[in-house]
DNA sequence: AACGAAGTCAACCGCTAATTT
DNA sequence: GAAATTAGCGGTTGACTTCGT
């Protein structure tokens, strides 16, 4: 699909305001952020956007670089481990789509995000709805402390499996994951991940 | 064939955290 | 330590496509 550029101006004060490029990528300014990051490398994106000749802003080329041109990028055709993956993960982590994309080689977090709102998000909302639940009571006493937790950052209902009532005891969050390892995609920890969550299903 | 509604997804926005000066 | 700058995140927007009537 190719989407085509908004036609709108940036804001900005004052008299002097200089007119940023938005909207849609073209290919030379895709070709020209490539070359200048190929040499410089993804660092001081501010600088990049001058630099490489690119009349954009420095958070429009890093997105770009990020969700596109970066290499080893996988886009579309999302498998069906990974959507499984991606339902597994979204349930235990919530909407933080940086960490589930951290977790699946060569997707972005853009990508997850919006394959998760139009694809997957309806679809569980329909499961639910057959199910309908019955209404929990409200619960006035406040949560014990959760500090340094990173799931504690969520709402209630994205805690999923290691929120109170943890249904699947034997998960530490904090354990599990490597937090501060961020971007290695070795895939022992999905195995050891999906061995859990498959186990508390079948129980 | 024409039209409107719904779906898709690239890009932008606003904010916070981290880093640098 | 304070201020400025940079990086990164999640939410939202809106142009385009596809589908249903």
């Amino acid at each position: 699909m190719v989407y085509m550029a908004p036609k709108k101006e940036s804001g900005g004060t004052g008299n002097k305001r200089v007119v940023m490029n938005r909207g849609a990528w073209t290919a030379e300014e895709d070709r020209k952020l490539s070359e200048f990051i190929e040499v410089h490398g993804p660092k001081r994106w501010r600088n990049i956007a001058t630099k490489a000749g690119l009349n954009r802003c420095g958070k429009s080329c890093r997105l770009r670089w990020l969700n596109y041109l970066r290499p080893n990028i996988k886009r579309g055709n999302i498998s069906d481990e990974e959507e499984d993956l991606i339902l597994r993960l979204h349930k235990l982590l919530g909407n933080r789509w940086s960490l589930i994309a951290g977790r699946l080689p060569g997707r972005t977090d853009n990508e997850i995000k919006n394959y998760w709102n139009s694809h997957l998000s309806k679809r569980i909302n329909a499961k639910e709805k057959t199910r309908e639940p019955p209404p929990q009571p409200v619960q006035d006493v406040a949560p014990p402390s959760r500090e340094g937790c990173p799931e504690a950052a969520l709402p209630e209902e994205d805690r999923g499996a290691t929120g109170d009532g943890n249904p699947c005891p034997e998960f530490d969050m904090n354990d599990f994951f490597d937090f501060s390892a961020e971007g290695s995609y070795g895939l022992d920890w999905v195995n050891k991940f999906l061995e859990l969550d498959d186990n508390h299903l079948n129980h």
